[in-house]
RNA sequence: GGGUAGGUGGUCGAGUGGUUAAUGGCACCAGACUGUAAAUCUGGCCGCGAGAGCGUACGAUGGUUCGAAUCCAUCCCUGCCCA
């Protein structure tokens, strides 16, 4: 195997849930696993300095976006400006997303083909075009320590043979993307397993990615709107197909209960917008539970956001300061809710590790389901 | 004192004889949010009722009319202009 740029180290195998405790290795430093990675979509974590990332939030590794850094300021400026770690300000690792999911979210303004996808810009109405080839150019030039390799994220539900059909491109796509990526020493590129909700889809993807001896993995194409006991039957049933020596990343998984079932069945990364966008829209997630703290049940309410919560914002505001700053539609109130959001679930995850290390992960998902208030399964 | 423009639901503001419990914005109340076209979107927002519906409402009072927030009279109040 030639020097790769990232490369995952296993430190301990929880002995009651199976779960995986590890570093990843990566040009810009190590990774604890597992691990959940606030998302950076336009080169910035909403209203978030890399200081504060770094300091409060506790955040090792951050996602970025092809697309969006594609349509705007354009790859080529920003490897102009160095790469995006020095564009932004960042000097720990990155990963960046593909547009897969922009390709499945933005269906109405696309049309796939073998030879990849034509896609009008939501910023102008401009046509652009996405191969394999394309996307990896792009992410060369931005630069990121881990890439994703181009894949259509199928939206749920969807038919067995669209999804087959879809699954299998998504996986020549890969062969291309593996041809096409240049800086293999200073840049891993991850494959994305496909299939849907079909156990055989997942099971041929799987198999067809593992054979490109790829750095890295990821499941897409789950937590798409699902019900939950579907996302944990694909979950438990795609992780253990994946190579034990690699990262696994879980794309697009965001509540505490998915990050915390993720990590028992063996996943490494986890990403997610939910943190940021329901800060935005005045929610903090809590150890008690989601607290819509916009409410007028907290105009009143001393006390921080979570009272086990160790970040700048428990420690020094009151959940009535917060409402009233969301509700005067003050700048503030987004970023002590996303500083607050974005540590809560770098927190949990701290917390995972030890549990793990511990062997001790069910009965913390457990002590944890009960306290946050969801149903066990 | 004279002239003039006005007084609409929490607020700003449409509506100028019937389809008006009354457009819209804001405020307020709640819900959603999972590889970010999101500081966004959805719903509610006079009272009672599960509902059909009933009651009360467009400064006040009195009228015209089958029917008035809309027309008439008087009164009260506000802005501006002139003395």
């Amino acid at each position: 195997m030639r020097n790769q740029a990232v490369t995952y180290e296993l430190l301990h195998v929880c002995k009651q849930s199976g779960a995986r405790r590890g570093v990843i290795h990566t040009p810009h430093g190590d990774i604890q696993t597992p691990i959940f990675m606030p998302v950076g979509t336009q080169a910035t974590v909403k209203s978030m300095t890399p200081e504060e990332l770094k300091n409060d939030v506790k955040a090792q590794i951050i996602l970025s976006n092809t697309y969006h850094l594609y349509l705007r300021p354009g790859h080529k400026l920003v490897e102009e400006a160095g790469g995006l770690h020095n564009f932004m300000r960042w000097d720990r690792p990155i990963l960046t997303d593909c547009g897969g999911f922009q390709v499945f979210s933005l269906s109405d303004l696309r049309t796939i083909t073998e030879e990849g996808v034509e896609f009008t810009s939501h910023l102008d109405g401009s046509k652009h075009f996405f191969s394999p080839e394309k996307v990896m150019e792009i992410e060369n030039s931005l630069g990121a320590d881990i890439i994703m390799s181009f894949d259509e994220c199928v939206k749920y539900p969807e038919t067995y043979e669209y999804t087959k059909q879809s699954m299998e491109r998504t996986a020549r796509w890969a062969i291309r993307c593996k041809e096409a990526h240049k800086n293999t020493d200073k840049q891993a590129l991850f494959g994305i397993i496909q299939g849907g909700f079909y156990e055989d889809l997942r099971k041929k993807s799987a198999e067809d990615l593992i054979k490109l001896d790829l750095p890295g993995y990821a499941i897409g194409g789950i937590s798409v709107g699902e019900p939950k006991e579907e996302f944990l039957k694909m979950l438990y049933y795609t992780a253990p197909l994946m190579p034990e020596n690699k990262p696994r990343y879980l794309m697009g998984v965001g509540t505490p209960d998915y990050l915390i079932e993720a990590a028992i069945a063996g996943i490494d990364m986890c990403d997610c917008v939910l943190p940021t966008r329901i800060a935005r829209n005045g929610t903090a997630l809590t150890s008690h539970g989601k607290v819509v703290v916009r409410n007028q049940t907290y105009a009143r309410d001393f006390t921080p956001l979570d009272d086990e919560c160790d970040c700048y914002t428990c420690k020094n505001y009151t959940r009535a300061y917060i409402r009233h700053l969301v509700k005067a539609n003050e700048i503030l109130g987004v970023r002590l809710l996303s500083l607050h959001n974005l540590r809560f679930l770098t927190k949990l995850m701290e917390r995972v590790r030890i549990e793990i290390e511990n062997d001790n992960l069910l009965n913390f998902r457990d002590e944890f389901y009960k306290k946050y208030g969801y149903i066990k399964e």
